[in-house]
DNA sequence: ACCTCGCCATGACATTTGTCAGGGTCCGGC
DNA sequence: GCCGGACCCTGACAAATGTCATGGCGAGGT
C-alpha cells in the first residue's frame, strides 16, 4: 500500500527535486504539489493525501499557518514541516499548529523518506538536538505589543515612523522597545530582534 | 555521449534531491556530490565533470569563490551557479569569477536541465529579468571600508564594538556608515544595511 | 472590592548615533 | 610635480535612541 504525498515549497526547483528524490521510493506517490501556504488546504481536500511535506517561508500563507489550517480541516493528514531554518521557535510552533514531524533540510537524505515512514508509523519525529535547543529558549516572554514593535523596526524604521504606524505615541513605542531589549539581555534594537528572531520569540 | 556533473550544496537533503532530478535525464551523470565550497577543486579535480553546480552560501568557501577557484584550476570545468537568491551583485561576481550561467532555485524545474545542455552548447544562461536588475542596480559606489564597516554592523554591534574588531577610531566608524548611509540614501544603519544587501554591493 | 498585570501614555534624562567641518598620510595618473 | 581620491583621524553639534519614574485605564483573579 503506498503513501500518498503533498509536497509544499515555494521554489519550484526545490520542490521538483525533492518529488524526484521520493519518488524513488516504490512505496512513495506525490499526489499534490503546490507553491504557495494558501493552496494547500485546498490541493489536500481534493487529494487526500497522508502525509503534507509543508515548507515553512511561503507567500500567502507560511507552512505553520498552513499546517494549523489543514490540522481543522483534514485531521486524517499528518503534516511534516520541512525547513531550512532548525528555529527554536519554529519547532515549537510546528507542535502547536498539530505537526507530527519536523526535518530541517540539511539532514541526511536519507532522513526524510525515513520521517516519513515513521509518521505513518503513528510516531513523532524530531532532531533530538533541536528538541533541547527548543526546551532551552523556553517560552517567549514578550508581550503582543512587544511583538509588534519589534517586527516593525525589521525594515529599519525609525521611531516615528513605527509609533505612527502601530498608532502609538513615539515614548510608548519607545518603552515597548526598552522592554524587549532588556527581556532579550541585549543592547540596542538590532540585537534584540536578532536574538527573539534566533528564539522563535516573534 | 553523457554530461558529467558535479553538485555542491551546503543541505544535504536539498542536494541528494537534485541529484534524483537530475539522474531522470538519460544524458546526465553526477560524478561527484560536495557539501562545502572548499571541497569543490578537489572534487572536481579527481572526477572531471563537464559541469559543475554550485550553491553560494556555503560553509568553508563560498560558491562565487568555488567557481573563481576552479575557473583556475580547470578551465574545461563550466561553472553554472544555482543559488536561492536572484540578488543583483550576486550574479555580477559570479559572473566575474567565470560562471557561465545562473540559476535561481525557484525557476520552472526543466530550467535547469536546459540551462546545463545550453551551456554544453557553449551558450551562456542567465535569467533575463535579473540581468537586467543587475545593470539597474550598477557597480557599488561603497568604498571597502564602507563594505567592511556596514558588513560588521549586521550582528546588531555598536560603534565602540566594531571600531575595536576593525581597529579604527570610533569617529572614524561613525564617519564611514555616515556615508554608506548617504550613498543608499536611507536614514540609518539598519536601513543602509538592507538597501546594500538587495543591491549586491556587500 | 481589591490587587495585579498588561496596555497606553508622558516628560525628563543619559547615551548613542548621524552629520559636518576640519586636517593628516599615501598612492596613481595626468 | 601636482591633483584627486581612498583612507585615517579629531572634535563639536543635533537628532535619535534607550532608561526611568510616574500615572491612568480595563480585564481577570482572589
Amino acid at each position: 500500500m503506498t503513501i500518498r504525498l503533498l509536497l509544499a515549497d515555494d521554489q519550484d526547483l526545490i520542490r521538483g527535486a525533492l518529488s524526484a528524490l521520493l519518488e524513488l521510493e516504490e512505496d512513495f506517490e506525490v499526489v499534490a504539489s503546490v507553491g504557495r501556504g494558501d493552496q494547500v488546504a485546498d490541493a489536500a481536500a481534493e487529494h487526500r493525501p497522508d502525509v503534507a511535506l509543508l515548507d515553512i517561508e511561503m507567500p500567502g500563507l507560511d507552512g505553520l499557518a498552513a499546517a494549523a489550517v489543514l490540522a481543522k480541516r483534514l485531521p486524517a493528514c499528518r503534516v511534516v514541516i520541512l525547513t531550512t531554518f532548525g528555529r527554536a521557535g519554529y519547532l515549537r510552533r510546528a507542535m502547536e499548529a498539530g505537526a507530527v514531524g519536523f526535518v530541517v533540510k540539511d539532514a541526511p537524505p536519507e532522513t526524510l523518506a525515513d520521517a516519513i515512514r515513521r509518521v505513518m508509523a503513528g510516531q513523532r519525529v524530531v532532531d533530538p538536538a533541536l528538541a533541547a535547543a527548543t526546551l532551552a529558549a523556553g517560552e517567549s516572554p514578550l508581550t503582543a505589543r512587544e511583538r509588534d514593535v519589534l517586527n516593525a523596526t525589521r525594515s529599519g524604521a525609525g521611531v516615528a515612523d513605527i509609533a505612527a504606524r502601530l498608532y502609538l505615541s513615539e515614548g510608548t513605542v519607545r518603552n515597548y522597545l526598552s522592554a524587549a531589549i532588556a527581556k532579550t539581555a541585549t543592547r540596542n534594537r538590532a540585537e534584540a530582534l536578532r536574538v527573539a528572531d534566533e528564539r522563535g520569540w516573534l
